[in-house]
DNA sequence: CCTCCGGATTGAAAGGTTTCACAAATCTGG
DNA sequence: CCAGATTTGTGAAACCTTTCAATCCGGAGG
């Protein structure tokens, strides 16, 4: 009964194929695919033997020609081995399954922060006509992100805050974040404070910093009361860096606690504390931001920032998904973050 | 100068409308694209105009369909939130990026451990008629791997050995491996070492107990001087658990070192000894496995199994490129592990 | 002046699916 | 047994690009 048992595969079986050996015509096996209801069982069945007879495989590329838009979702991440960004394409994953009905599928991306990776990504989603594009870009305000949109590929922005309001984005408000967790450290009783991170160059960082200073003056302490520690990038090893020069300073001015710009950052202090026998938190308490898992699990564990890294991935699916509705207008979702605390700042 | 004022989009410019504006034919403007030498200065500039002009953006579907072919590169990843994975994702990249001059893209694509979602992606994929898939499966022997081989989308299986050679496969000698942790710890004098891990479920974890064996075995020790402590999975949270468990046991019998499958079981097993007061080495020395960067950043820096994740990823693309030449035969390469010797197991 | 040559350009076919208006077959109820 | 409604099935057009044989043209060589 078999139908062939040459080695070499024929050019892969069509729909022509399929209706031919099933004895009806194309547009039948079309309704079988899209529309079974509309066909009598009896070549429903007739023509699901013939697709599986010959191995068929719908071909992906030809029905995009057709309908002109592919089901495919893009998160164009920029740091795939930052633990943030894989639990923020979780939630996207999460999202878009729930939305699509199993007719959706995320595919992610990894510009790793190489802004030539990231545009030749973008370039090859655009011709690919996929659905929209979800990206965490290099720079939130290039104009290539416009271009897209303008060009009609929904574009939501996710974590960043670009300029104009020209995209759907979702973010976190790190503003506030800086403030609940240089608060916190007030309230346990510290006012010389470390900063650690690079606020001159990433603008979540120096939002960071603007709301610990903000909890410094509604404390009534003057700004110097932070103490900058600024790093090159956000690493375990700027951390490290940092924590060597925290030790360095005379004990007379050395800060009592640190806010971290992120955990990597303060899990890179923490070594530098076992290292130098400085006791966490009792000679040092320790903030940092993004609440990744590997916070929780450190030896002594990190009070953090969470920020609902799940719910914004979800939501910026939610956003993209949304933009095709009539009357679409562009919205800024900001959300709020909330600090974990954990024995790093708790005598 | 401008073609059109109107808010609405048209329905956006294909090469037909690109060979109008630009008073050429169309197969002119597709040799503007993929043989420009052959198209002279002037027309190509005319061409290139208009396709500014009306914002040209090529339909890769409709060049997909003719080719027959795409130029994507997929892999279909266990866990995106384990830093290993994403490692051997980024060696891919590299590759990728290297051997397609800029031709050739990856996607990623996370099943989570979920079977449904793996075999969603896969199927979106070979319906797509991707070049070639990396999968690292939930189940390496599963039917669905070697059908879509066997209808002609290549497949590459990584850090997986499936049982029989119907696909290439890139991986690492995790019995070496097990054999070069143990062989240290007992060096460093210990002679009753606990295995952490879910040995009974997972074939990569098996084999590393098998290579503590062999290294007991090797030292003149019997096999119960392995003290098994098993786990569901291999989390974080599992080492806290088992670490508790290896804490409650009588000290004529409590193990001095411990071999995690995983790091994030060490790092649990880590913090419970911080919490608990063992003294790590010195109460308690631990082996991880992978050696992921978190290892290195653990508050007493953890000595580790590790594998050339990027290596692996690099050459799982390799062995997929080269799945297209002519006369080829599917290989199973297998890597090496080496040891990073760090704080966790040295006075 | 004619032929031939080579580079530049053209036109048509092909690739696999979806859609849609339409034909055929079957059923409903009078 | 018939008109009309309903259910099934058909055929052709359309989607956009690439490829390739064929045509066109100016110029070189005879």
């Amino acid at each position: 009964m078999t139908v062939q048992e040459s080695g070499a595969e024929p050019r892969s079986a069509g729909m022509k194929d399929v209706a031919a050996a099933a004895g009806v015509s194309l547009g039948t096996v079309s309704n079988v695919l899209n529309r079974p209801d509309r066909v009598s069982p009896a070549t429903r069945a007739k023509v699901e033997a013939a697709m599986a007879e010959l191995r068929f495989v719908r071909n992906e590329s030809a029905r995009q020609l057709r309908a002109g838009r592919s089901r495919v979702l893009a998160y164009v991440m920029l740091d795939g081995s930052n633990p943030f960004f894989t639990d923020v394409a979780a939630g996207m994953e999460d999202a878009a399954d729930a939305a699509g009905e199993g007719d959706l599928s995320l595919f992610l991306c990894n510009s790793a922060h190489q802004p030539s990776r990231e545009a030749a990504y973008l370039g090859r989603l655009e011709q690919q006509r996929v659905q929209g594009i979800l990206i965490t870009p290099v720079d939130p305000d290039a104009p290539l992100l416009h271009e897209i949109a303008h060009r009609g590929t929904p574009v939501v922005v996710v974590d960043r805050t670009p300029g104009g309001t020209a995209h759907c984005s979702v973010a976190v408000d790190d503003v506030y974040g800086g403030e609940i967790a240089v608060r916190h450290l007030i309230e346990q009783g510290h006012d010389r404070i470390a900063f650690i991170g690079n606020h001159t160059t990433v603008g979540q960082v120096r939002d960071r910093r603007l709301g610990a200073l903000r909890a410094l003056r509604a404390a009534g302490l003057e700004p110097d009361h932070l103490v900058d520690l600024t790093t090159t990038a956000l690493t375990v090893a700027d951390g490290r860096g940092a924590g060597e020069r925290l030790a360095g300073l005379p004990a007379s001015i050395r800060p009592t606690a640190a806010f971290c710009a992120n955990d990597l950052v303060a899990l890179g202090l923490l070594q530098t504390c076992a290292n130098l026998r400085m006791r966490v938190p009792e000679d040092l308490a320790i903030v940092g931001y993004d609440d990744i898992e590997f916070a929780a699990a450190a030896a002594v564990p990190l009070t953090s920032v969470r920020q609902p890294r799940r719910r914004l991935g979800r939501t910026a699916v939610e956003l993209l998904l949304a933009e095709s509705e009539p009357g679409h207008e562009h919205r800024q979702v900001v959300f709020t973050p909330e600090l974990v605390v954990r024995a790093s700042t708790l005598h």
